[in-house]
DNA sequence: TGTACATCAGTGAACGCGCGTTCACTGATGTAC
DNA sequence: TGTACATCAGTGAACGCGCGTTCACTGATGTAC
């Protein structure tokens, strides 16, 4: 029988077993595969859904790991979340390379079925919006960057077919808002209300559409 | 000194020193009660992020008194977001008699900075929207009915001023969409940048107004 | 109207569990010589 | 190039804490007579 830690002191007993130490390349894709890891279970479950457990056990490491590479679970955050949103926007431009109209490209992009039903893989800031108002100024800043960049984006492309007197940013700020909008909204009444939730997806792409131009 | 329970078998001690029952008003009164508390403190922290003891003690109860009047804190948290979405809901209504243009007047309402300032008592869509898609089908049930009412109501109040090819209920779910997604982008970016936070609540009132036909 | 007693809303201790974070320890890596 | 050893990424047990839910018990209310 033994006491497995006497507490003050700094006699310790308790079992290690391990092997350790690793290259710095593989330091550095157990950073990747943590925040990968984390951007993921945080887009589908919520961040205050996820445990530190949880996103070790995804990236095949211990949760203990993750205190090596960040400060806390809310720095882990918001590097996934700078993560996603990077991973996203690379992706929207590399189909806006090949499409001729490039609102037309931005907006099926974003507003689409698939996209509201694969939470786990889709923008993070539709996943995440109203928990990063609690959060703290670094997953904020994660935010604002992707959202406005984003914005910018949509600026860049924007039209000038209809008559309306707001400004090109005016137009495109509303656009990125109205896009998060509408698939929170659709997977929020996805479960009760299939019809409604496509009806949502069908018109912001067709009423945005006409807004940014195309 | 004394056992405080022993676990298999009937007999057990623990002090009760209580006093009990309740009018069936008080009763009500209390259910009440826990629904406010509970819609108050679920958009303020989110769902994940209340605890059932907090919600007791904000009603005057215990945490007990919780499960006397509802299944689980998620048939809690139903009741409390269409309770939040009834009272927003007459709100509105309630202004609008009051202006001569309801889409204005509905814009107004909700699109406004001390809307995105004060989360506790806005509306519970742009409070737990990115929530309660992972949530039960009750509460996308809750969500899915204000959503829906909301929208209906903005599509009696279009005007028809711009040139838009888009249907009046098309427009009518995609100002509801973009209303939800301007004040959880604006409340996501405040932290960091208040004044890309500003920005995207004057685009969007601007903006929406002109969908609208304001 | 007065009395006897069943009902049931509410209490608070306890349940098992998982949370975020810390820390003593490991041992291959990577560096200094 | 070869050797000695400090570094530090990762492990996993333990920390204190709060979670959602259950349950034995209370006693005023409200009903049956």
């Amino acid at each position: 029988m033994v006491t497995p830690l006497t507490r003050l002191g700094n006699s310790v007993h308790c079992d290690y077993n391990v092997y350790m130490k690793v290259t710095k390349e593989k330091a550095s894709q157990h950073r990747r595969a943590l925040v990968r890891a984390a951007s993921k279970l945080f887009r589908r479950h919520g961040i205050d859904g996820v445990g530190v457990a949880d996103i070790g056990r995804e990236a095949g490491l211990t949760h203990g790991a993750l205190y090596g590479q960040f400060n806390s679970k809310q720095a882990l955050a918001a590097a996934a979340l700078t993560d996603a949103l990077d991973r996203s926007y690379d992706r929207m431009m590399a189909l806006a390379d090949a499409g001729d109209s490039p609102m037309g490209t931005y907006l099926d992009f974003f507003i689409n079925k698939p996209h509201r039903d694969d939470i786990a893989k889709g923008c993070a800031m539709t996943a995440s919006g109203s928990e990063v108002a609690r959060q703290g100024k670094n997953l904020s800043r994660a935010f604002a960057d992707g959202f406005d960049r984003f914005a910018k984006t949509l600026e860049g492309a924007m039209g000038d077919a209809p008559r309306l007197r707001s400004t090109h940013r005016q137009r495109a700020l509303t656009i990125a808002a109205a896009c998060i909008g509408a698939i929170v909204a659709a997977r929020a009444v996805a479960k009760a209300d299939p019809a409604l939730s496509d009806d949502i997806v069908d018109a912001a792409r067709r009423v945005l559409g006409e807004v940014g131009g195309v």
